[in-house]
RNA sequence: UGGGAUGUCGCCAAGCGGUAAGGCACCAGACUUUGACUCUGGCAUUCGCAGGUUCGAUUCCUGCCAUCCCAGCCA
């Protein structure tokens, strides 16, 4: 967790060096306009660590500077969700709609020194005149508006005189500047909108380039790590940053953002799968946002994890999801206690196991940590175990069960199978076995080896529970590929949920705690979901290395 | 088409003039009371392409090519 990427450090480091920096102050922005996912863990990461690595602070700050998009659920989850992650925002929790009134002050004074002047253009006009890629723009007609004048009409645009949209506040830079952003952008725009947080006291807000550079030089931000898109803004924040004149002047750097295979993390599609239906809601455990994957099973650890191993560099990715279930898989496998559960059963009569006799089988909760001390689980004359762990006709590789075989009950006893009775349609519904009461200890006296070891649960004692396996939701690897013309929808994946009811669970599940995630022997991780307290969601199965040799 | 950025193994990613780290995935084998885990071995004569400089270039230069970002009064 605390190797972070060379990226960062040759990043601190010369600043560092270079007597720019003496302390190191990071923040997360992000827009309460949806809920944070796996790619917004990055970035998290990414300033946090920074911060905490180097001995500094980290701030979080609500970028809330477009009141139509914005809203206070957002705000509730996006604390939460940071909470739950651990990244503690040591420096503070600030919104950027804090800074309005030093945003307006700034302002007054960009005009004073001639640097931004009101435009009468309308959005139509100003896009005429800003020109295009390959022609520069040319300049408003009301660039060179006296001072006065820019002041008078800026406060009377505050103070409500004129129609939403009829005029804005530029900064003065450059029309013919090959950087879109610099050709005189709008700083403030007329905009009746109630602001969450600010009511109707504004009726003008300040676009994100000036506001953010305030933000940060208010906050006395050092290093504004955001992502790669806003490169090409960085003039634009350094501009505000100059002409404004603060004394400790913040430096943004970009780092490419994450993408994950067969994932969306486009807050647009998110937020459709959520309006539409589709799934039931922003921490359904299909969805890539931090609630999801919080009620998936994913610990915070295992998401940073994630982050950390897929580094951080300016290159395009596409992280293969492979690797954040390795992460998890990786965890839990040296945390997660072991228990049995048999998802598709079929049972198993002991058939020289004596009928009423019921033993307690002391099996371990974690093999590879002994401190995680073991329980007590039932066996008797009548189990269930796997129905794909039986056989009739047994391909070459196949060591299971099967008629004529002989496996081992996981923790305990040998099994043989002498027979399968099926039913007209020529179903298997039952196995008739042997076992060997010498066995008891996991081995033969005699020596003798079993190939396979399967998974069991008392028939008299098991309990009842639903399993729900989730798939991925999306079939197509990269959205961006998404061919031109198709749906989204196309390629949602509905069935990307299965729930497996009927499920046998070894008794001692029937304590388990919400929030407890286990390891099912030979199945995968669970997880007790806490909306639903009958259901174990599925984080991630266990590698499958039959499915291989089978296929 | 102007500007900015990026191109190293199937996927991430180190390297920054001295002869290609690591992880995921994959393959082979060992081990195994989870066909999991663990362990061992394998996996880029080559760094987008083409030239050039140099004793020597993934690293420097030149020219191409590809991909991404920018023409919101969104962030």
């Amino acid at each position: 967790m605390e190797n972070i990427s060379n990226f960062i450090h040759d990043i601190i480091d010369r600043d560092l060096a270079e007597g720019f920096a003496r302390r190191i102050h990071t923040r997360f922005p992000p827009e309460p306009n949806g809920y944070l996912h796996i790619g917004s863990a990055k970035a998290i990461w990414i300033n946090w660590i920074t911060a905490r690595k180097y001995g500094g602070t980290f701030n979080l700050r609500y970028d809330d500077t477009n009141p139509v998009k914005e809203d206070d659920e957002y705000i509730r989850a996006i604390e939460s969700d940071l909470r739950w992650l651990g990244a503690v925002p040591d420096g503070g929790i600030f919104f950027g709609s804090d800074y309005f009134d030093k945003c307006y002050e700034f302002a007054l004074g960009l005009i004073r020194d001639g640097h931004a002047y009101v435009c009468d253009l309308t959005s139509e006009q100003m896009r005429e005149y800003r020109g295009t890629l390959t022609q520069p723009g040319r300049e408003s007609p009301y660039r060179n508006r006296t001072a006065e004048e820019n002041l008078d009409l800026f406060q009377r645009m505050k103070n409500g005189e004129f129609e939403d949209g009829s005029r804005t506040l530029r900064a003065k830079i450059d029309m013919t500047s090959s950087n879109m952003n610099m050709r005189d952008p709008a700083i403030y725009r007329i905009l009746r909108s109630t602001h969450h947080r600010q009511g109707d006291k504004w009726c003008i807000y300040p676009l994100y380039d000036y506001a953010h550079p305030i933000q940060d030089a208010l906050e006395g931000i050092t290093h504004s790590l955001c992502s790669i898109e806003f490169e090409n803004h960085r003039p634009l924040y350094d501009w505000v940053i100059e002409k404004i004149g603060f004394e400790a002047p913040p430096r943004q750097y970009e780092f490419a953002r994450l993408n994950v295979s067969y994932t969306v993390l486009s807050k647009r599609y998110l937020r459709y799968l959520v309006e539409s239906g589709l799934v039931d809601g922003w921490d359904d455990p299909r969805m890539p946002t931090l609630s999801g994957l919080r009620r998936r099973g994913y610990t915070p650890s295992s998401i940073f994890e994630f982050v950390r191993m897929a580094g951080v560099s300016k290159t395009y990715s596409l992280v293969d999801v492979g690797m954040l279930e390795f992460c998890i898989r990786d965890e839990l496998n040296k945390t997660a206690q072991r228990r049995i559960a048999v998802t598709d059963p079929i049972k198993v009569t002991i058939t020289n196991y004596p009928e009423d006799q019921v033993e307690q089988i002391t099996i371990p909760n974690n093999p590879e940590d002994e401190n995680a001390g073991s329980r007590d689980v039932p066996i008797c004359r009548e189990i269930y175990i796997e129905r794909s762990d039986f056989m009739a006709d047994p391909p070459a590789k196949f060591h299971r069960l099967s008629v004529g075989r002989e496996v081992r009950l996981v923790g305990t006893y040998f099994i043989k199978c002498n027979e399968a009775i099926t039913d007209q349609n020529g179903e298997i519904v039952e196995l008739m076995c042997t076992y060997d009461p010498d066995t008891r200890s996991g081995h033969a006296p005699d020596g003798r080896k079993v190939k396979g070891t399967i998974h069991w649960v008392s028939a008299r004692h098991a309990i009842d529970a639903k399993l729900r396996l989730y798939d991925r939701l999306f079939t197509i690897d990269n959205l961006n590929d998404m061919p031109e013309g198709t749906n989204f929808d196309d390629f949602l994946n509905k069935d990307s949920l299965t729930e497996l009811t009927g499920c046998k669970l070894e008794p001692s599940l029937a304590n388990a705690s919400p929030d407890e995630r286990f390891q099912f022997v030979r199945t995968g991780y669970f997880y007790l979901d806490s909306k639903d307290k009958q259901s174990f969601n599925r984080i991630v199965p266990l590698k499958d290395s039959w499915a291989k040799i089978s296929k």
